[in-house]
Order: structure tokens, then sequence, then C-alpha cells
DNA sequence: ATGTCTCAGGGACTGAGA
């Protein structure tokens, strides 16, 4: 079973290239974000009509996520409770039933501007909320899967020129270390589970012939909670969509679950 | 190289956000 996280950068110019990803990947469930979207105008149709449930939350012009399923989605939630916010950033939702059922969170995290700036504590203050919520839900669902655009560049590894981009927003100490404490919680990186390609981005700037010369960033993740773990069988990035015409900024994430532990 | 893309407002282009 593949499940998969992508920031698609409008869903309305990006539908094709969903539909076409959806019947090439054949994925169990799917989050997307920046779907840009008000409610009233997501495309469900076409998302049905290909073989998916599916249940969103947007808004004019920002943000916006949904999550597409094979499986019924029930327990629909959107936000972060106890922490108000216009900007939709969040959706969660059980896909499937019985004891095989997956909980899945997609988030679009803040992209924080720069580091300093009022929409930077306002992304740091998301996190923590983030993280309290999310410290809750693995309570409550032990089959949790917690993907989507986190903005967040864990680790030196994950950014072409560490160097250069040293304490800058997406790099900075302090939103690593809010990732950190997400890990803490217990989940895992999938993406970190196996031996990886060397400068394995999700997501490439559109200016400077960034994805050609791999100016990339790994910025959207999929993290298991610990029950997840041992089912985990593969975790990478599909950069075939960034090649094609008018691509999203972003590439999937993708991981195969199995039935049982290896 | 303030370099690209998307969207809204308004009806050509500018500004915001990423």
């Amino acid at each position: 079973m593949k499940l998969a996280s992508w920031n698609v950068n409008s869903l309305k110019v990006r539908l094709p290239h969903l539909l076409d990803w959806l019947a090439k990947q054949s994925p169990h469930a799917v989050g997307i974000q920046e779907t840009k979207l008000e409610d009233a105008t997501f495309p469900f149709e076409p998302i049905q009509t290909a073989g998916f449930r599916c249940v969103w939350s947007g808004q004019k012009t920002y943000n916006g996520v949904a999550i597409l399923s094979r499986s019924p989605l029930k327990d629909v939630a959107t936000g972060i409770p106890g922490f108000p916010d216009v900007q939709k950033r969040i959706i969660a939702a059980t896909a499937g039933d019985a004891a095989d059922a997956l909980r899945i969170v997609c988030a679009y995290a803040p992209n924080g501007e720069a580091v300093g700036s009022e929409k930077f504590e306002y992304k740091l203050r998301w996190f923590a909320a983030f993280r309290d919520w999310i410290e809750e839900e693995l309570k409550r669902y032990p089959r949790l899967v917690v993907l989507g655009d986190y903005n967040i560049a864990p680790a030196d590894v994950d950014v072409y020129d560490p160097v250069a981009l040293k304490g800058q927003v997406l790099c900075s100490p302090r939103e690593r270390q809010a990732f950190r404490d997400l890990l803490a919680l217990g989940l895992r990186d999938s993406f970190r589970m196996f031996t990886q390609p060397e400068k394995s981005f999700t997501w490439w700037d559109y200016r400077m012939n960034a994805f050609k010369r791999n100016l990339g960033l790994r910025i959207d993740h999929i993290l298991l909670a610990p029950e997840l773990v041992p089912l985990c069988r593969s975790s990478s990035i599909d950069v075939s969509p960034r090649r094609l015409e008018r691509p999203s900024d972003h590439a999937p994430v993708v991981v195969e679950l199995g039935p049982s532990p290896l």
C-alpha cells in the first residue's frame, strides 16, 4: 500500500498532473497541499472518477489541503484544536475501517518568510501547537501518519548548500528544533529509515534553473507512528512530475506500507 | 541577477506569497 504527500502549488493548475500521477503510481492515499481553492470549487468529480474519496479544506489564493483515499474517509477534522487560524493548513481523516485503518494528518506548515520576521514567529507558534496536538492524536490513533509540506529541511544533508543557507529560513536551528520536537513524540522520518541517494530533495525554486542544477531542499516529509515503522517497506521521492511542463515546485514523497512486519 | 510561478484585482500590469 502506497501513501504519498505532494504540494501541488495550485490544484486548479495541477489537476492534470495529479490525475496522471494517480493513474501511474496507483497510491492508496495521498495528502495534497497548497490547493489554493475555496471549498466550493474543489474538483472532487474527476478525483472521484479516478477512484478516490476525498476530503478538503481550502481558501481563496493561499494554503488549502486535501486527503485522497481509495478506502472510505471518516472522522474528518480540520485545523489544530485550541489554535484558531484562518489559514487552512490542516486536514485529518481516518482511511479504511477496522484494525487496519490509518489515521492520516495532512499538513501545510507555514513558510516563515525569513528568520526573525512576524511570519517566522507565527511558524514557530504553529509548530508548538501542532506538536501538542499530534501528541494527543498519537494516543488516540496508534496507526498515525503525519505527512505534508513541513517547510523545514531537518539536517544539512537535506540542503543543496548548507554553508550558504546556514541559519536561513527552512534550515534555521529553531525550525530544526521544532522538527526534532515532533520526532521526540516517537515519530520516524520514513525517508531516513532507508539508505538514500545523496542530494535527495523535494522542492526546488522555480528560479535559477534550480531543478536542472538540483539546487533543492528536502522539506516534504512522511512521519510514521511507532506502530507503523515495522510495516514500512520503502520511502522515496518521485522527481518525475517536476520534469513536466508547468510543474509544481515540489515533488511527491511516497512510502510503501506492508500489511505485517517483515 | 529582485532571476519564476500563481493568484487577485480589474480589464494592463502590479503586488503578495512562496
